[in-house]
DNA sequence: TTTTATCTAACTAAAATTAGTGAGGGAAAA
DNA sequence: TTTTCCCTCACTAATTTTAGTTAGATAAAA
């Protein structure tokens, strides 16, 4: 047999990287060489481990996981990039891709899927789990009509501006209130609430603090 | 030694649940004896499985960690329950303690926490992570004096007819549509909305919702 | 380079909410 | 019986929200 396979884990879910790595342990293919909590240096990281694969959260403090892939292509480094995201959103995959991920798997799937992907793309081909291939191949094909509406979806279209409208809002601001206190006209405000009211499918204000309360999308100050 | 420790995990994260799985394998006082991607049938599979302890996370498909608590309270089992969630929202905290769960833990804890909280309820002692102290701790000592009126006082003297009208408000129901469904004018419906309102202290129909679901007053049907 | 995404903003018009006041009827309690 | 509470409704007036459309600016991506 040849070297062990270097591994980096990165997310900030600690209970998460202990349970990959007693998942990881079973298999002496590889060898955990790091882990890291956040994005911050990562980059260097796993250069300066010569970690052959890097395993990674998409939502993580300081740098997410989309500025740590461009920095990988800025900077040309070969470590192949798994992504391991709570999220299968088309335009998300579609994303990490482009910007040379190798893998991609959604928390749902097995710890044995990581253990495959970690193999797979170690020997340079790409690996994305049955739930992504399907949407990216819908996605692809134009097959709209079989999303009847991923949440998950919907959550990642929010950009973060209406995340900070709809925070205002739950927090009982009213359009002229947040006109005030993010210095733009109250036209802009209801603008962004009515684009939100649209993409989270609503009739209301009502309806948009729901759904912020319900998947726990902002914070509650009150 | 006594017998061992026995354990349900409940995440819609198979992989975690994986690395739990392997991360507990490692102490011999501990069985896992099933587990749940979700949370449907999960108080009879606990009852029948004979668990003295639930791992579980709050955010599941079906059915959410809250109702299981729920469930668990009205058919009287005993089983110890820990949670394990990804945020740390006084809100819920509050929620599961009151729903008796014994422990909580966010997912950015260490394996080795999970360990000792599981140890920690199974001798039927409460644990919570240093950061879930924190937020309660924090909540407790600085909203007292954000409270100069007694919310128990307030729920009670919201009468039957107003926790209707309130309950249509939060299902996105606007004043039109409530009194076409309880027969009466709108101008009723408003008047109820204004007492509301004026009972519960809050500027809009925004507060009146919140207030209603941070209380649990009414059921979301939607 | 062209397209796309995002934030910004204005415009009109209809609909709904908020705020305050007053008041009648019924049922229960003092 | 008188009082009190609750549900009911009306009226006015100001303010806010909802709905739809359009469009400029900018930065990133194809």
């Amino acid at each position: 047999m040849e070297n062990k396979i270097r591994i980096h884990l990165a997310d900030d879910h600690q209970v998460l990287i202990d349970g990959i790595l007693a998942v990881l342990k079973t298999n002496p293919n590889f060898e955990v060489v790091g882990f890291s909590l956040n994005g911050e240096n990562l980059v260097d990281k796993v250069a300066k481990d010569n970690s052959d694969v890097l395993v990674m959260d998409i939502n993580m403090p300081e740098k997410d996981g989309i500025q740590v892939l461009r920095e990988f292509n800025e900077k040309g480094f070969t470590c192949r990039v798994i992504i391991l995201s709570s999220y299968d959103d088309v335009k998300l995959i579609k994303e990490v891709i482009k910007l040379g991920a190798s893998g991609y798997l959604t928390k749902q799937c097995a710890g044995e899927n990581i253990i495959d992907a970690i193999s797979t793309v170690a020997q340079g081909n790409q690996y994305f789990s049955s739930s992504v291939k399907d949407k990216i191949f819908n996605a692809l094909t134009g097959n709209t009509q079989n999303q009847p509406y991923d949440v998950n979806e919907v959550i990642a279209s929010i950009t973060s501006r209406e995340l900070e409208i709809l925070s205002l809002i739950t927090n009982e601001k009213s359009g002229k209130e947040i006109s005030e206190i993010l210095f733009i006209s109250t036209n802009t405000v209801e603008t962004h609430r009515k684009n939100l009211m649209k993409k989270i499918n609503v009739k209301s204000s009502i309806g948009l603090v729901l759904f912020a309360t319900k998947h726990n999308l902002i914070e509650i100050t009150t």
